[in-house]
RNA sequence: GGGGGUAUAGCUCAGCUGGAUAGAGCAACGGCCUUCUAAGCCGUGGGUCGAGGGUUCGAGUCCUUCUACCCCCGCCA
């Protein structure tokens, strides 16, 4: 719709430059927008308020000379001029009811587009280490992650979803040590319980199930428990099979899937640490000091220099990090987007300042970064900050397990990344009027009940008269509805462009507000055939963007409630 | 001390990359079910957009200074 109009608007300009009113180099920098007010119209541009100064006129003067140059067209019934020097455009009742037909027309794929034109784009997140079950955080990287993983593949990217984890570091052996104490029947209190030692509950359960051979299957390992408390590798391998598999079933409750599991470990297995290690030395950017390996981030941006390779010889995680981004690189991911916890900001500089060292060809800003802030739980007023299980945190399942898959992916992408998340557990809890994720789930269930309600009394939907008759939809709210339906195309290609699946969180609410207005003002099962028809391919419409929007949070659309 | 984020109604948050009278939900108050699902709808009240300066036709939005809160600043990940 803005194209049909923007281009409209390119006649009108073109022959204003013709006619001497427009200079040709004028550079045209406005904008199209879809007015909040329906007395301004559909859609509003300030076109004459820019290039009022260029044309050397008022904006209102220009304004109307842009109208009078305006091509006749079937889109735009009748243009205004207001305020400062808008324009208003009002559509056609045409233009504007046509969004039914290809809505049901286009089914689910109606909002897809080809933005992205099959190009490839890697995103990582929740990238958890096999420590322990998935903490809160990692549900909001989950729930933002895999939003815009759909919103990416709904907007024409050839999406690869991916989780990276180490399995080797140091935190492993300490969850090895961790998992052997309690093989030794030891807990947290004992003396002889490993400095930095994982204190949770889950431990003691990775123990027995070690001592009694249990068989682990996760997504990509299995191992099966040697009993044995001595052999700390046993365990290890053991413990990070029955972690890796317990964040999987984490992710499985929440709906969220990976495309790939990248291991830490590989990267050094194939060499590639050792390469970037040379390469970073060889293009003269290292530096040897108190017995440890610098990389000169600092003439990538960075604030200081950073340790590549400690002076016991061991690695730091940066390093990795800067061979997996390589390889990232490497398989032709032009695009990359890694989401994670704010905390772990400072390695954004660090990462992009290595890549750069590498004089690999990289972009400067590669790779993208989307980075959300912190999830605070509350319950009955109060912040909840630990779970028996987890121990230290609250663990996601237990959040999922409480207030179900929907609410809680709902309300973890329902906010911008950048603000901090409280999580009403009360709230989310709530199946009133207080909970959004009911509230919209309900316009869907409510557009489902209306088809069983006709067909209880013998009746069906006529979709082709229904699409006839759409001139049938005069009242205020159907035209607001209208056009609401007619923006959801553009929120999702915005949502993506911009990384924000709270975007269509936002948005449908919307929508599923005005659907109920509507509902409620106006009865759609009536006696006039054309006219029920054609508010039913309105409710369909509807129904479809709803179950659309909700497939791209990963939220379910219920046919009933 | 340095870097990043945030600051909008009593509370939780939107605000479409600078537009017209700043919005929604909750909470408060008052209405609507013999009629398609009341998990709904309608109405009322509620604001110095943290503070000061600047940029311009126009600023919640951009720049700058300051204040408050959160995160980071390791040869941990």
């Amino acid at each position: 719709m803005k194209e049909q109009l923007s281009a409209i608007i390119q006649q009108a300009l073109d022959q204003l430059v013709e006619a001497g009113t427009l200079p040709a180099d004028h550079a045209a920098s406005y904008t199209i927008e879809r007015t909040r007010d329906p007395a301004h119209g559909d859609l509003a541009s300030n076109v004459a308020l820019v290039l009022a100064k260029v044309a050397r006129r008022k904006p209102r003067e220009l304004a109307e000379q842009i109208r009078d140059a305006l091509p006749d067209s079937s889109v735009v019934s009748q243009v205004e001029i207001a305020g400062p020097g808008f324009l208003n455009f009002f559509l056609s009742d045409d233009s504007s009811q046509a969004v039914v037909r290809r809505v049901l027309e286009e089914g689910k794929r109606f909002g897809c587009s080809s933005q992205g034109q099959g190009r490839r784009v890697q995103v990582e997140f929740v990238s958890a280490n096999p420590t322990g079950p998935l903490h809160v955080g990692h549900g909001r990287g989950a729930a933002v992650g895999d939003s815009l993983c759909r919103l990416l593949a709904a907007t024409g990217w050839n999406v690869h979803s991916e989780f990276y984890y180490n399995d080797a570091g140091a935190q492993i052996t300490n969850l090895a040590l961790s998992v052997q104490a309690r093989c030794r029947g030891l807990g947290p209190e004992d003396p002889a319980w490993p400095q930095d030692g994982y204190r949770g509950e889950y431990i003691r359960e990775v123990a027995s199930a070690y001592l009694a051979g249990e068989t682990i299957d996760a997504e990509d390992r299995h191992v099966t428990g040697q009993g044995d408390s001595e052999d700390l590798e046993a365990i290890r391998e053991f413990a990070v099979a029955y972690l890796r598999r317990e964040q999987d079933l984490d992710l499985k409750a929440f709906g969220v899937h990976f495309d790939e599991y990248f291991l830490e470990s590989a990267l050094y297995e194939s060499g590639e640490v050792e390469a970037t290690v040379e390469r970073l030395v060889a293009g003269g950017h290292t530096y040897e000091e108190d017995g440890a390996l610098w990389l000169r981030t600092t003439a990538f941006g960075d604030d200081k220099d950073r340790v590549m390779r400690k002076s016991e010889g061991g690695y730091t995680y940066f390093l990795p990090d800067v061979a997996y981004h390589l390889n990232k690189w490497q398989r032709g991911f032009e695009r990359v987007i890694n989401e994670q916890g704010a905390d772990h900001h400072s390695t954004v500089t660090r990462v992009r300042a290595g890549l750069q060292a590498l004089e690999a060809g990289i972009p400067e800003g590669w790779p993208d970064y989307v980075l959300h802030q912190m999830v605070t739980v509350m319950r009955d007023g109060a912040e909840v900050k630990l779970s028996k299980r987890a121990g230290s945190y609250v663990a996601l399942r237990d959040l999922i397990d409480e207030v179900g898959r929907d609410a809680t992916r709902y309300f973890l992408v329902a906010r911008a990344p950048t603000s901090q998340l409280t999580f009403d557990i009360d709230l989310a809890l709530s199946q009133s009027n207080d909970n959004p994720v009911y509230y919209i789930q309900y316009a869907h269930a409510r557009g489902c009940s209306m088809l069983r309600k006709l067909a209880e009394q013998g009746e069906e939907w006529q979709t082709t008269q229904g699409l006839e008759s759409l001139d049938r939809l005069q009242e205020e709210h159907e035209r607001a509805l209208l056009k609401r339906l007619d923006q959801y195309p553009e929120v999702v290609a915005s949502a993506a462009q911009a990384c924000e699946p709270h975007s269509v969180a936002n948005y449908l609410r919307e929508l599923a507000g005005e659907f109920h207005t509507w509902y409620n003002a106006h009865k759609v099962l009536v006696e006039d055939r054309p006219l029920r028809d054609a508010r039913l391919a309105l409710s369909e419409a509807v129904r479809q963007v709803i179950a659309n929007g909700l497939e791209l949070l990963g939220v379910s659309a219920p046919d009933s409630m």
